[in-house]
RNA sequence: GUGGGUAUAGCUCAGUUGGUUAGAGCGCCAGGUUGUGGCCCUGGAGGUCAUGGGUUCGACUCCCAUUACUCACCCCA
């Protein structure tokens, strides 16, 4: 038998309506903030990643799917969702159309790890991108657009912010930490010891015990910020006050992506097994010229739509609204038949979700089928009916059962 | 890449110190008289007990390996 491959998961016909639920709230969320959709390929060049992403951080470095295509060139599925947005903003230079660009994605994306509860190697992400504003405003826009679309499925993930500051402040922070770690060196645990090479902002939010006792007592980098990122970090903490945007400040969220600049945020909750991040975003100026186009600031974030369906799941499961038939059609001979396939095509053609039967069953175990599939009504037709042109329509929910003439079927559930 | 757990029907699981035809519930299909679902009753289909070795007179049961799944670490949505 031929398996689905690791980390993947199949949507089955009983589930998709979540997806599609999901799917289209963050789509009407996203056209009520003015965000117009952006699709860029699955695939792309293996240096855009490299550059755009970073090729010392972890998700380049040993998660990419990246592989030789017939023509020889490297080429990797992507593992995020904005290094493809912004090499399209730049390809098609839309810095010098109209300012801000607001975009969003739903996306497959790609990453060769373990797989656990929450992760996937191939999951899928809606995003959002802000383009041409360096404003806190627009970072507010873009945090907001997550939050709302938390509020139409009734969750309350914590939304946690921090700055990471700009290069020159991180800088100097980033010496402060490892000055500060190199007197502990000797007492942190192995993984922290890599992280003080590797990604010193790592060392902060560590779960052995000696080490967050450690890292109670590190500086903190909102000591260290400069004026102009201080000054951004509270202008956005006071416009998400005004906007009643509740918020915890956690001077331990550093992002793994190494495009992050200044706004750094997470949407947190403690429903998701031990990964508890479904939305994370932040401010990426930098990322354009990094890539070798404009400078143009930005701001986004991505948010994991399996571990947002798993907290609705977890939390408010009744919202998913799925969808049944309104009628279905069952015959008793096959005169009814012909005139039942007709009819339920006539009813589909105008937008009705009719079904008749096509296994050749029984009447009865037409009408377990019929209320199985969860039919609203069921019309019973025989050569008597067709005879009268009167049938009954059974209420499935009621039970009720009312006469209505075949020819007014159509027009009844039209209504 | 590292560590733990699990593997019996489509699904959730029983299976007694190793003993002969492997069970339940749910689901699926068909019936319970002539053309009406849900509840109830009856019957049916469906399993080389993950795979490969080993121990034994005998293995679903014990041992080893492999694979898959799962959870956690690293890291991330």
């Amino acid at each position: 038998m031929i398996t689905i491959p690791k980390g993947t998961k199949d949507v089955l016909p009983s589930q998709s309506y979540k997806w599609r639920f999901i799917e289209n709230q963050a789509k009407s969320v996203a056209d009520a903030f003015c965000y117009k959709e952006i699709r860029t390929p699955v695939f792309e060049h293996t240096e855009l990643f490299l550059r755009g992403v970073g090729d010392t951080t972890d998700v380049v470095n040993k998660e990419m799917y990246t592989f030789e295509d017939k023509g020889g060139r490297s080429i990797t599925l992507k593992p995020e969702g904005t290094a493809g947005v912004a090499r399209s903003f730049i390809e098609n230079n839309l810095h010098a159309g109209i300012l801000p660009v607001k975009m969003f994605y739903i996306t497959p994306v790609f990453r060769y790890e373990r797989p656990q509860a929450g992760r996937l190697r191939e999951h899928h992400q809606f995003g959002a991108e802000l383009y041409g504003a360096k404003t806190p405003e627009a970072d507010a826009d873009i945090i907001s657009l997550a939050k709302t679309l938390f509020d139409r499925f009734n969750l309350k993930p914590v939304l946690e912010i921090n700055s990471i500051g700009c290069p020159v402040c991180r800088k100097e922070y980033n010496n402060a930490l490892k000055n500060y770690y190199d007197k502990h060196k000797d007492k942190i645990c192995k993984t922290c010891k890599e992280r003080l090479e590797k990604n010193p902002l790592r060392l902060l939010d560590c779960k052995e015990e000696i080490c967050s006792e450690i890292a109670k007592n590190a500086p903190k980098i909102l000591d260290y910020l400069c004026e102009d990122c201080r000054e951004h970090h509270e202008k956005l903490k006071l416009i998400l006050k005004n906007l009643n945007i509740d918020f915890v400040e956690n001077p331990m969220i550093v992002r793994g992506l190494d495009y992050y600049f200044r706004t750094v945020f997470e949407f947190v909750s403690d429903k998701l097994g031990a990964k508890s991040t479904v939305c994370g975003g932040g401010r990426y100026n930098g990322l354009t010229k990094q890539l070798g186009g404009e400078d143009v600031p930005a701001v986004g974030f991505g948010m994991g739509i399996e571990r947002l369906l798993l907290l609705i799941e977890n939390s408010n499961p009744d919202i998913f609204n799925e969808i049944f038939p309104t009628v279905f059609i069952s015959v008793a001979t096959d005169k009814a038949k012909e005139f039942a396939l007709k009819t339920v095509y006539e009813l589909r053609s105008i937008g009705i979700i009719a079904e008749t039967d096509i296994m050749g069953r029984s009447l009865k175990a037409q009408m377990k089928y019929a209320d199985k599939i969860k039919a609203r009504y069921c019309v019973v037709l025989g050569d008597e009916e067709l005879k009268t042109g009167l049938c009954k329509m059974k209420n499935m929910k009621s039970s009720d059962i009312n006469e209505i003439k075949i020819s007014d079927i159509i027009k009844f559930f039209a209504e």
